[in-house]
DNA sequence: ACCTAGGATGTTTTT
DNA sequence: CATCCTAGGT
């Protein structure tokens, strides 16, 4: 394999890197970079990626793209390679979410997309139009010859779209199907496709449109192979047919470097049409080499021995990997609590975390809670004995309308009117004026140097605030108050502005669910607040502690867990043996630094299914209390 | 209007 | 497995 070696180069804004990664970062072919917890896997992206542009190994103009399933993770990485280099190279680095890299090619390049399966402009929002996929895999079997019924009848509703539609590859011109799969996708095309309607297609259909428009159009794909000699996917154990089939389409043959990161050992979307072999698949088409990092900056030596037990599990060959974070606490890192009751349970829990917060002086923030899925039932359980000792659950799933607490808070209106909000709450808040100002500007069509018309639009937003923020000062906080204060924020903000500067609220309803979901957090937060900071914080979930199924951790970090509900009930898909299983035990153990703690509860249910998640506990010597 | 059997759903992201 | 939804019946 070809070794690049360009000698002094020093990782930047680190001390070091492990012996391991220096030899992924400096391999000069593909690369399958298993990252086990804690590695350290954005970090050693972003080292690689300034190692490349400094040294001109990507040099001007080819570029590194980043491929990231979640958008945070794209902005994460592109963030700490900003960091980390000066912006003329930091601008060749091009991180994206694999639909967003889609989308953009089909968006760019509509009319090179073959005419049959060509989507109207503008295409329609892609998000799920929900509930047809029973019906249709139902309908289609009907309408089949009857020689293909029964292949039909044997597709599974939850994951055609993902594995089979997402496995296929569209032909170049139409033809007629030859197989019972073949037929089924055409029908499913169909749906997707209707010559004279607005199209809504998913955004597997863009991935699997934007592949047949790179093989369709050699130039184009040849432009874009010459432009990314570089590729990196992050979390690459959990890459879809589609999205594989898109890297492999667009990007193998040679030219391109591609860095797969991620961990077998994490891999938990198998149920959602996630590829079992993704890794084997790169090294098998792209040659890539594998790299196994070694240590884990996160997890205590203690709890890194729990955590290597259950990796064997997984792996029987998983090396045993080196702790690098210090011990903090005395006593047991893990502990299993079995209680009879909830009220128990619920009780034992929060007494001991409002301790604990006490004693070691730790914020709310500092502990999770997780749970493997339905995490509103546990909020509500959960919710009056822990504000009896004074503690908040922030339950980041928690409904609200149409979308979710966390999909709100990360929303741009939403973070818009909060920041009007805290402007008046308060004097001081200069990054909530500096966002304030920037996108009311924008929302007001101030162009960049119009000074008068910036000025005068500062002059009202000065004088709105001030309003604002004597009557909220005479105002106390309750569902009315609150209520008034946002009809008169939202009206200041103008809706038909902002559904006309920001193009995703302009298409389908995603304005109106997120007022929706604005004004019910937003009214329940103010409710009981002792003033308006208070309510704001409620409202942004500051000293609350975080509540998430074990999904949402995957990628977080917390000095120290709570596992809510290990039990047959919760864990009722679980069977015996199924690693997919114990992959989900084994995120949630490794997001612990310090300590790790599995709450069983007689009352929620049994534990036989799940059985073997206690032993691999009492393998690695976790004691079991009764509470 | 109400009952009931049977089916879908749950762990997820994505412009 | 537990809960919610709905089609089809009264």
């Amino acid at each position: 394999m070809p070794l690049v070696r360009p000698d002094d180069w020093r990782p930047r804004g680190i001390d070091d890197l492990e012996p391991a990664a220096w030899n992924a970062l400096r391999h000069g072919g593909s690369a399958c970079v298993v990252a086990g917890p804690g590695a350290g896997k954005t970090e050693f992206l972003a080292q690689r990626a300034v190692y490349l542009l400094e040294n001109r190994i990507c040099h001007a103009p080819h570029r590194v793209l980043a491929i990231s399933f979640k958008t945070d993770a794209a902005s994460n990485l592109a963030a700490r390679v900003r960091q980390r280099c000066p912006p003329e190279l930091a601008n060749r680095f091009v991180s994206l979410t694999f639909d967003s890299f889609c989308k953009s090619l089909v968006d760019r390049f509509l009319n090179a997309v073959p005419a049959d399966c060509r989507p109207p402009d503008p295409m329609t929002s892609p998000f799920p139009s929900g509930g047809r996929s029973i019906s249709f895999l139902t309908l289609a079997r009907l309408n089949a010859p009857q020689e293909w019924q029964a292949d039909i009848a044997a597709f599974s509703a939850t994951d055609f779209e993902a594995r089979v539609v997402g496995g296929y590859r569209l032909p170049l011109a139409p033809q007629a199907p030859q197989s019972a799969a073949e037929f089924t996708i055409a029908r499913w095309w169909a749906t997707q496709l209707r010559p004279g309607h607005p199209s809504s297609l998913t955004f597997v259909s863009i991935n699997r449109l934007a592949e047949l428009l790179l093989r369709a159009n050699p130039h184009i794909r040849n432009a874009l192979v010459a432009t990314y000699p570089f590729v990196f996917v992050d979390e690459f154990q959990d890459t879809t047919f589609a999205q594989y089939d898109f890297l492999l389409s667009a990007f193998s043959g040679g030219q391109t470097i591609v860095t797969g990161v991620g961990d077998d050992k994490q891999r938990i979307m198998i149920f959602a049409g996630a590829r079992r072999d993704a890794f084997q698949r790169l090294e098998a088409d792209f040659g890539a080499a594998r790299f196994p990092l070694l240590f884990n900056f996160r997890s205590s030596p203690d709890l890194v021995a729990i955590q290597h037990v259950v990796a064997r599990a997984l792996d029987p060959n998983a090396a045993q990997t080196v702790a690098r974070a210090a011990r903090q606490v005395d006593g047991d890192v893990a502990q299993v609590w079995r209680s009879q009751t909830k009220a128990a349970e619920a009780a034992h829990l929060a007494q001991w975390l409002a301790n604990d917060m006490g004693t070691r002086g730790r914020s709310p923030r500092d502990y999770a809670l997780l749970v493997k899925q339905k995490s509103d039932d546990y909020e509500h359980e959960l919710a009056s004995p822990f504000a009896a000792h004074g503690l908040r659950i922030r339950n980041e799933s928690h409904a609200l309308g149409k979308t979710s607490l966390q999909d709100l808070l990360s929303d741009d209106l939403c973070r818009l009117a909060i920041a009007m909000f805290r402007l008046g709450a308060t004097r001081r808040a200069p990054a909530a004026w500096q966002l304030v100002s920037s996108k009311v500007l924008a929302l007001r069509a101030v162009v960049a140097d119009d000074d008068i018309g910036a000025a005068k639009v500062e002059a009202d937003l000065t004088a709105f605030l001030a309003a604002l923020r004597a009557d909220m000062a005479a105002t106390a906080p309750s569902r009315n108050s609150a209520a008034d204060f946002a009809t008169r924020v939202f009206e200041y903000l103008d809706l038909a502005a902002i559904a006309r500067t920001y193009t995703e609220y302009g298409v389908g309803d995603l304005l109106q669910i997120i007022l929706e979901a604005f004004c019910l957090h937003f009214f329940a937060s103010a409710d009981g607040a002792a003033d308006w900071t208070a309510c704001l914080d409620a409202f942004e979930g500051v000293n609350q502690i975080p509540m998430m199924t074990v999904h949402k951790s995957k990628g977080l970090e917390y000095d120290t867990i709570v596992f809510v509900g290990l039990d047959d009930q919760a864990w009722w898909a679980h069977v015996p043996g199924d690693p997919e299983g114990v992959a989900a035990f084994f995120v949630a153990l490794s997001r612990a630094k310090q300590r790790a703690i599995f709450a069983f509860c007689q009352e929620r249910g049994a534990r036989n299914n799940v059985a073997e998640l206690y032993q691999l506990l009492t393998d690695a010597g976790v004691p079991e209390i009764a509470i």
